[in-house]
DNA sequence: TAAACACATGAACATCTGTTCATGTGTTAT
DNA sequence: ATAACACATGAACAGATGTTCATGTGTTTA
C-alpha cells in the first residue's frame, strides 16, 4: 500500500481555514466513472441528437424522415444514429429499404424532460 | 400563417410505408431550445467538472483544495469554476485570500445521481 | 439487368473545448 | 513596502466532435 508522505490528500491547503472536513475526502468520483458519466452526458450535448430523440419519443421514424423533419442531410442523421445506436439508446427495424428507428431507453427521455423543465424554471 | 406547399413536413417520404403518424409531426424541439438543453448537458459532459461537482456536493471547498484533490492545476480548476459559476451551478464565498465554492443547484446533483445509477444498471 | 432509392461509412475539414503558460489583481505576512 | 500566497484570466495549443463529400452496400422498380 501507498504510504508516500507526499500523498496529495495529506496536504490540503485550506482545511485549517475552512469548515471542518471529513477525515478523508470521499475521493469524488473515480476518474474512470466520471469519464463514463461525462461520455453519457456528452451524448445529450448536441442539439440535433436531442431533436432526433425528441422525435423518436413520439413515434418510430426512418432516416429520411428524420432528415427532412430536422433539415439535416441523411448522412448527418445516419452518423448521429450510429452514435445513439452504439450507446443502445435507439433500436432499429429494417423494412424493405427503409430502416425505422425507435427510442430504446425511456430513461434518457426522463433526463431530457427533467432538464427541459429545469431550463424553463431558471430562465437565467 | 405559412401555407407554403414546399413545407418540409408535407413531403415526409416514409409515411406511406410506416406506422401511421400524427397528423402533423410535433416539430421536435425548436432549434433554440435544443441548443439550450445541449449547452446544459455539455456542462456535465466533462469528467473534471463532474468531479468538482461531486466534491462540492459533500462540502464547501476552495480552489486550491479542489486542485489537490483532483490532481488538477489551480488554473484549470479556476477556469472550470468560472464555467460553473456562469451557469449558476455553484456559488462562492470569499474569506481572506481564499474563495470557497458551494454547490448552488441541487437539481444538478439529482441528474448526476440519476445517470450514475443508470450507468450502474446497463453496464453495457 | 440496370437504374433509382435508402441508408451506412470513411476521410477531410472546420469548429468547439479544456488545458497549460504567462500575467494580473487582491490579500496576508514579514 | 515588499514578498509570498490564492485566485482569475487571456492567449495559444492540442484533442475531440459534427458536418460535408465521396463512395459503398443492399433493396426495389423499370
Amino acid at each position: 500500500m501507498n504510504v508516500d508522505s507526499s500523498n496529495q490528500l495529506d496536504r490540503l491547503a485550506c482545511d485549517a481555514h475552512s469548515t471542518p472536513l471529513q477525515p478523508a475526502h470521499p475521493p469524488a468520483l473515480s476518474l474512470e466513472k466520471a469519464q463514463r458519466m461525462a461520455d453519457f452526458f456528452g451524448l445529450l450535448a448536441d442539439p440535433n441528437r436531442l431533436r432526433i430523440l425528441s422525435l423518436l419519443a413520439t413515434t418510430e421514424l426512418c432516416v429520411g424522415d428524420l432528415g427532412i423533419a430536422l433539415a439535416m442531410s441523411d448522412s448527418a442523421v445516419s452518423h448521429q444514429l450510429k452514435t445513439l445506436r452504439a450507446l443502445k439508446l435507439v433500436g432499429y427495424r429494417k423494412q424493405g429499404r427503409h430502416v425505422f428507428y425507435q427510442l430504446l431507453d425511456r430513461h434518457v427521455f426522463d433526463l431530457y424532460q427533467t432538464v427541459s423543465e429545469h431550463l424553463d424554471e431558471v430562465r437565467e
